[in-house]
DNA sequence: AATGAATGAGTGTTCATTCAT
DNA sequence: GATGAATGAACACTCATTCAT
């Protein structure tokens, strides 16, 4: 049945995929109806159910590859070249994550809050994989004296938490900057090179 | 109708209103069902609407409560005694709400992620002004050059991230630390007094 | 158990008949609940029903006595005195009744017009034989060319409609009139005295 | 999503609207269920539900229409031609309806009775705006003497209730009549041309 | 005589999914 | 490919009635 990948199969997989992400990291999984799904998406219900199975079929696919997304700038953390550098571009690369893909990082936040019930294979497989291997050149750092020696799981986890934070909670950030801060994001890069690399004591 | 504060009537409430915390902090508002908050409050449906006239009441009930317990630790948070005593004080408070209250922390990210249609006139009032304030005293140890000087709002996005990552992100830390740590939270500790107070910097 | 008809009994039950009138009048059977009825006579709901036994038996109640008030000026009609007089007392006392009791006027015709489920036995029995035996009278004063010579049972179809309409109706009334007339039921009784006796031929 | 008139859709709707009908005239508003118009109707709750928003839509579509058809006899009374043959006409046609409609009829007298709560703006605004204007014609005929001199909104009134009764009361009626008249409505629109006519004084 | 507490049977409405064309 | 139509299962909430005290 969908196994025809014409071009217009997969342009309207697309479609639908991306209304899907909005309407699921707006409400949830059980929040998000297939109705709203279908408006945003510009299709009839049923039509979209052309293109996919059913309402979980449409969500797992929009997990599976969030997760790449999501692992991507991690496995571009290599041994090679130094420390600052390569931490600090992790750091940008997951602010800039927030910054295009805030919806993305809310689903992923979504599906992890409410207990991971569809992701937690991936969490104990693929993920924890790629994070023993980092974590290995973080230590490798340390252990050369080029990092201070701290936990590197919980450095990873560190990373994760202040960078996804202006995406999945935007509207505390804002309500709380108000006006103040027109461009949070920007903000946060120099702060958190600061916070990471020299700490909050005065020098 | 509810107005009477007998005994029964107090111990009710609560037996459902903690109910309502697991089963809304794994759920979500939309995905919450009250079949199944009566069920894990061990009470028939119709009863628990006898003692909360609804949904929504019960929801508010849990959030008016939970935001007050949320801003406590920062309440504390004095101009008086030195920066580094104060921030780890309050870094350790949020760790401990981590901790023993992991539900309320993820009703609240629930909340706030969902675009906090329930909540946001107590961000942008209450906690908004506590947080002017509390800025102001980071800003005043800065300008006293007992501290870094850093983006003083960013400074507590940070806090707030690091500390509630363990709460509302519990399945993916143990997912990825498997068996390797045993407490966490005692780990995270450590790591974010030499994050927040050293750097990565070796010295 | 409701045997002993003491004085406070009898006062409580009082109490509740007239609250439920009130509420069954403005809502109909299926309308009005046992709370708002409990609440208009200020007793808890399960007091009420230590006094009638349920909401079926309070309505049932109600409407006894009222086809009892309902039938009463229709007994006074008698064969002796003019019709004139005779017709236009019961035309008065029937106005009177929708002045005095709209409650009571609008509960009939609720049950009437929802096909009398309740009231049916009793319209084929008591009230069809006071109509047979008044129509006699009527009948007999048309014999003696006292009375124009009309359908008797018509003319107490037509008396019934025209007064009971401003109990009613008087929404429809009210809203018709305005402020026109302060007194529409007076105004009626004049008029109705005219439509009756007169017509509306020109003399 | 309703928007679209096919030929289904307009006979369903009809089918749904009969249905509904019967019930909410045999009920009231709130006497009627969902469940029991699906089942006249002969359709599921949810499929009826497809058809029409909700309880309140279909109901209100009944009141719209039946206000139209209740005011059209009336909007012909005109002051050209004589008026007894107007009013008569007037009068049959409401006993028409009466025998025809019976269901609106009740529906109607059903919305009034619990004080027109989805209706009042209805009364208030066309009818009586109508009203007003019909009776200056009734006016304009007593000042020329061709009609007796009588208050103009009784006589609106008298007429309304003298017909209406036929189908409203339609049960008592029935019960009090027996076998005895097998066509009242025929029998009425004779009685009634003598009593608007000619009053129940003898000659 | 009175009331707080409890519940089974509804009651309007939503929703994912299926059917028919 | 596409859509109008249809439905079973839920879901939040109501209500007459009963229980326990």
């Amino acid at each position: 049945m969908t196994g025809k990948n014409t071009r217009i199969q997969r342009e309207k997989r697309e479609v639908i995929l991306d209304a899907a992400l909005q309407v699921f990291s707006e409400n949830g999984f059980r929040g998000a109806t297939l109705d709203r799904i279908a408006k945003v998406a510009g299709l009839s219900k049923p039509n979209m159910l052309y293109y996919f199975p059913g309402k979980e079929a449409i969500y797992h696919t929009l997990l599976n590859r969030l997760l790449e997304t999501w692992l991507e700038p991690l496995e571009r953390l290599s041994a090679e070249g130094d420390p600052h550098t390569q931490i600090m571009d992790y750091i940008r690369a997951k602010l800039e994550f927030s910054r295009s893909y805030p919806r993305e990082s809310r689903l992923f936040a979504n599906e992890i809050l409410n207990g991971a019930p569809r992701l937690l294979d991936e969490l104990g497989g693929p993920l924890k994989t790629m994070v023993a291997e980092k974590t290995q050149i973080l230590q490798g750092w340390m252990d050369a004296g080029k990092l201070a020696p701290v936990d590197p799981y919980h450095l990873l986890f560190a990373i994760w938490a202040t960078t996804q934070h202006y995406a999945d909670f935007a509207v505390q950030v804002g309500a709380v900057l108000g006006d103040r801060d027109p461009d949070p994001i920007t903000t946060a890069s120099h702060f958190l090179e600061t916070l990471f690399f020299a700490g909050l004591d005065p020098r």
